[in-house]
DNA sequence: TGGCCTCACTTTTACACTAG
DNA sequence: CTAGTGTAAAAGTGAGGCCA
C-alpha cells in the first residue's frame, strides 16, 4: 500500500519525473488488478466456506446408505421422503410458538386439511406427528407416546416403545468423526434438557463429544426411557445401560445406579463449545433458541420435583403448589438468565430459592404451573410422573355404593378422566366425560345400564351389574379441560392397559369386531340390495373400469409392419400375440436377469419380430411393486451377500427396517397388506411409454436370427404311398395337421423311421 | 412352450351395526 | 352423532402347478 501510494504520488508529480510516469502506470496496473481478481474470487468462496461449515439448527437431515444392490429401495425412500418432506416442513415451521396467533391459524388450517378423512388421520400417524390440541402451538410429539390403531400394526410405526428388538443401530462401527451432519430438533430438545440438568457431555479431544446419562437406581424406568429415545434414533448401541456402584467416601452405604452414553459425534461439538467453559458447565448465549418445550420437558423431568403443600383439587397436575427446578449452576446470574427464558420463552414466571446447602432452586409461581404443564405435558414419559412426585388417583372412592352423593358432589360440573377397578378380578376401565356427575348418574343408573347391556356388549356396565357397585373402586384420575379429554384418557389408557376397554383408542371405534349375529345382519342387506338388476350392474362396472387401470400396459411393435398397438394387460397382449401370457412373462423375466443395459428391463424382442415393452409400475416411485418386494427378500436371504455385510450388516438392516414400516410388508397378514394397499397404492405412476427407447437395429438382427434359428426349422413330409411332399414351417405346424404330438415327430426324424407306413420325415 | 387349472387378491357400492 | 366395523357381488390380474 505505502509503494501504491508512493506511485499515487509519482503520478501526480508529473513535471519532476516524466521518464518514470509510464511505467509507474502499468506497474500500478500489475498491482491493483490481481487484487480485484482475487477479491471477486474470494466473495463466491465466503459463501461456500460458511456452507460448509456445520448446521446447527437443522429442520431435518436423513441419510441413507446401502449395498449397491438395494439401489431401488434407497431410491423408493427417497421418493417417498421427497413426497413427504412437504409435510414435515409444515409441521416443524410450526415450532415458532413464541408467534402464539400465526401458529394458530396455520393449526387451524392442518386440523381442516387432516380431518377430511381416515387416509390423512393414518397419515398423520405415519409422520409420527401430533397436534396438540390444547396448547396455542403444535410441536412434534415425541414419538414414543403415540399410539396406532392396533390393526394397522406397529409395522407403521417407526419407533414403537415396547419393541426393542425390531430396531438396529446405524450409527455402529462408525469412526466419530464420520458421524456428520446435524441432528433433528428432538434430539437436540432432549440434549439441551440433559445439558440443563445432571447430563454430561463428554468432550473426546479429536474425536467429538457423546452425551453421558446417569440416574439413581429409583428412577431407572426414567433412564430406560431415555435411553430407548436414543437408541430408536440409532444414537447409541444395543446394549442396554449399565448398573453402577458408587461408594462415597467416609460412608458405608453404597449408591445403585444405571448409566449409559451415547455414541461419539463429532457433530455434537458445537453444542459442548457453547455448554462448556473451561471445563465447566455454563448457560449458552442462544439459551433462548435451545429451550424448546421438548428442552423444557426433560429439563424438569430430570430435575424437577413438585412439592405437595395442599390438595387443590384442581387435577393431577395443579394439586400441588410448587414446582421446584434444582439448578445445576451455582451463581444467581446464571439462574437468573434461565428464569429470564422460562419468562420469554413460554410466559412463566420463577422466582430463585437457595436451599440449606446451597443449592438454587428455580421455583415455579403457582400461577404458572398450570400452564408449564400444559405445556410439557405432551413430552412427559409415564415413568417420570413418579419421578416428579405427581401420584394418582386424586380422588377415590372405596365403596362407591356408600359414597355415591360424595361422588355426585365433588365431580359436580367437573370434567375428566376416571377408572372403575374391580376388586374381585382387578379388572379396570377408563373413561372420560365432559360432565363426570352427568355420566355417574348413569353409572348408578341399574335401569339404564340394563337397557345398554341389551343392546350392546359393554363389558363394564354387565360387570357393574352382575358384582355390585360395592365390589368396585371408583378413581378420578385427573380434572381436565374439555379439549384435552381424548388425549388424556389416553394417556390413561396407555399406562393402565385397562381390560373393561374394548376400544384400544380414546375416542374412536378403530379395532372393534362385530358379533357372528351382527354379521348376519349385515350380510342378509348386502344380498337383498344387490339383488336389484341396476345394482349389480353398478358393481360391475366400477370393476371393469378399475381393472382397466390396474393392469399392466403392454405395447407391442411390429417391426416388420412398424405398426404399434396398446394393451391394457399382458393378457390382452398374449392373446393377440397367439401366445400364453406365461410366455410373455417368461420373457420378461429373462430380459430383465440379461439385461444389457438400463432400459431393457422391461422390454424384449419376441419371435424376431415384435418389439415390446411391458410398462410396469416405476421403480422410483414410493410404491415399492410385489417384484420388488420378492427381489428384495431374495437379496436378505442370499447368504454371500450376507456373508459380504458381515463386518458392516447395518446398513441392510435399517433398509428393511424402514421400509418394513413405510413401504413392503413382511409377512403375509393380508388383512394388513390390503389396509395397506388401500392407503398407498394411488401413489403408483407408470412410466410413459417414451421413456423406454426402442430397440437398436443390430440387436433386432440378432433377435431375428436367434428366432429363425430356433424356431424356423422347415419339415418336409413325404407321403411314401402317394408320392407327394409338403413343407410345413414347424414341428408344430406339421402336428397339427397330421394330428400327431410333437416330440412324435421329432422321435421318427431322429430315427429316420416310417410313421405308420405312410410318412417320412426330414428337416 | 403352452394348455388348463387353481389360488389369492384387487376395487366399489349401500347398508347394517355399534362404542363412546 | 361420529367414525369405525363387516358384508356381498363382479371380472380381471398375476403367480404358479401339472402335464405333454
Amino acid at each position: 500500500n505505502i509503494i501504491s501510494i508512493l506511485n499515487i504520488r509519482i503520478i501526480y508529480d508529473t513535471i519532476n519525473i516524466k521518464k518514470f510516469l509510464k511505467m509507474t502506470l502499468i506497474e500500478l496496473i500489475w498491482t491493483i488488478t490481481p487484487a480485484l481478481i482475487l477479491i471477486a474470487i474470494a466473495f463466491p468462496s465466503f459463501r461456500l466456506l460458511y456452507l460448509l461449515d456445520e448446521v446447527t439448527s437443522p429442520t431435518v437431515t436423513i441419510k441413507v446408505t446401502g449395498h449397491i444392490g438395494l439401489k431401488f429401495i434407497i431410491n423408493n425412500l427417497k421418493h417417498f421422503l421427497i413426497k413427504r418432506i412437504y409435510k414435515i416442513n409444515t409441521f416443524l415451521y410450526l415450532q415458532s410458538y413464541a408467534n402464539i396467533e400465526k401458529s394458530h391459524i396455520v393449526k387451524k388450517l392442518i386440523v381442516k386439511n387432516l380431518s377430511k378423512n381416515r387416509h390423512n388421520a393414518l397419515n398423520l400417524y405415519h409422520n409420527n406427528l401430533l397436534l396438540s390440541k390444547s396448547s396455542h402451538s403444535i410441536f412434534i410429539r415425541n414419538p414414543m407416546t403415540i399410539r396406532v390403531p392396533n390393526r394397522i400394526s406397529d409395522k407403521f410405526l417407526p419407533l414403537s416403545s415396547t419393541n426393542f428388538t425390531t430396531f438396529k443401530n446405524f450409527h455402529t462401527r462408525c469412526r466419530a468423526i464420520n458421524r456428520i451432519g446435524p441432528h433433528n430438533i428432538d434430539v437436540i430438545s432432549i440434549l439441551v434438557g440433559l445439558l440443563l440438568g445432571d447430563g454430561y457431555l463428554n468432550n473426546r479431544s479429536g474425536e467429538g463429544a457423546r452425551m453421558a446419562i446417569k440416574q439413581s437406581i429409583a428412577h431407572k424406568e426414567y433412564l430406560f426411557n431415555l435411553y430407548e429415545f436414543f437408541y430408536n434414533r440409532g444414537y447409541c448401541t444395543s446394549l442396554p445401560p449399565r448398573l453402577y456402584i458408587r461408594n462415597i467416601k467416609g460412608k458405608e452405604k453404597n449408591y445403585y445406579g444405571f448409566e449409559f452414553n451415547t455414541f461419539t459425534f463429532r457433530s455434537l461439538v458445537w453444542l459442548h463449545k457453547l455448554f462448556y467453559k473451561n471445563g465447566k458447565k455454563v448457560i449458552p448465549s442462544n439459551i433462548s433458541e435451545l429451550l424448546t418445550p421438548l428442552a423444557l420437558a426433560v429439563w424438569i423431568m430430570t430435575n424437577g420435583y413438585i412439592k405437595e403443600n395442599s390438595n387443590t383439587n384442581l387435577g393431577i397436575i395443579s394439586r400441588s403448589s410448587t414446582l421446584q427446578i434444582y439448578s445445576v449452576f451455582n451463581s444467581i446470574e446464571s439462574n437468573n438468565i434461565l428464569i429470564n427464558v422460562l419468562k420469554k420463552n413460554f410466559y412463566i414466571n420463577s422466582y430463585l430459592f437457595k436451599d440449606k446447602k446451597g443449592t438454587y432452586i428455580i421455583n415455579i409461581d403457582p400461577n404458572s404451573i398450570e400452564s408449564t404443564f400444559n405445556l410439557i405435558k405432551p413430552f412427559i414419559f409415564p415413568s417420570a410422573y413418579a419421578k416428579l412426585g405427581l401420584t394418582f388417583p386424586l380422588l377415590e372412592y372405596n365403596n362407591p355404593e356408600i359414597e355415591k352423593s360424595l361422588i355426585y358432589k365433588e365431580n359436580s360440573n367437573k370434567s375428566g378422566i376416571y377408572r372403575w377397578i374391580n376388586k374381585i378380578t382387578g379388572n379396570t376401565y377408563i373413561g372420560s366425560s365432559s360432565n363426570l356427575r352427568l355420566r355417574f348418574y348413569s353409572y348408578f343408573s341399574i335401569h339404564w345400564m340394563t337397557k345398554k347391556v341389551e343392546t350392546s356388549n359393554s363389558l363394564i356396565y354387565s360387570s357393574l351389574l352382575k358384582h355390585g357397585y360395592s365390589n368396585f373402586k371408583l378413581e378420578i384420575l385427573e380434572f381436565c379441560d374439555k379439549q384435552e379429554l381424548a388425549s388424556r384418557e389416553q394417556f390413561y389408557l396407555d399406562y393402565f392397559k385397562s381390560s373393561y376397554n374394548i376400544l384400544n383408542l380414546a375416542y374412536s371405534s378403530l379395532g372393534y369386531i362385530h358379533s357372528q349375529e351382527s354379521k348376519i345382519k349385515i350380510k342378509d342387506a348386502m344380498q337383498n340390495w344387490l339383488s336389484k338388476g341396476e345394482n349389480l350392474e353398478l358393481v360391475r362396472n366400477n370393476i371393469l373400469k378399475l381393472n382397466l387401470e390396474k393392469g399392466i400396459k403392454v405395447e407391442v411393435l411390429d417391426t416388420y409392419t412398424n405398426i404399434t398397438t396398446h394393451y391394457d394387460s399382458i393378457r390382452q397382449a398374449a392373446t393377440f400375440l397367439n401366445c400364453h401370457l406365461k410366455t410373455l412373462l417368461e420373457k420378461e423375466k429373462l430380459s430383465s436377469k440379461n439385461k444389457s443395459s438400463n432400459n431393457s428391463k422391461t422390454q424384449f424382442i419376441f419371435r424376431g419380430k415384435y418389439f415390446i415393452k411391458i410398462l410396469r409400475a416405476s421403480n422410483s416411485t414410493f410404491y415399492p411393486t410385489d417384484d420388488i418386494y420378492t427381489e428384495y427378500k431374495t437379496l436378505i436371504e442370499n447368504k454371500s451377500l450376507k456373508e459380504e455385510f458381515n463386518g458392516q450388516n447395518t446398513n441392510l438392516e435399517i433398509s428393511e427396517n424402514l421400509l418394513s414400516k413405510d413401504g413392503i410388508l413382511k409377512d403375509q397378514d393380508q388383512k394388513e397388506k390390503r389396509e395397506y394397499d388401500y392407503l398407498e397404492r394411488r401413489s403408483i405412476e407408470v412410466l410413459g411409454l417414451d421413456q423406454i427407447a426402442s430397440p437398436g437395429e443390430l440387436e433386432l438382427e440378432k433377435a431375428k436370427q436367434k428366432y429363425k434359428d430356433a424356431f424356423g426349422k422347415k419339415i418336409m413330409v413325404k407321403n411314401i404311398i402317394t408320392g407327394s411332399s409338403k413343407e410345413y414351417n414347424s414341428i408344430s405346424e406339421a402336428s397339427k395337421e397330421l394330428k400327431m404330438d410333437r416330440k412324435t415327430i421329432r422321435n421318427y426324424i431322429s430315427s429316420k423311421k416310417i410313421f405308420k407306413n405312410i410318412y417320412s420325415f426330414s428337416l
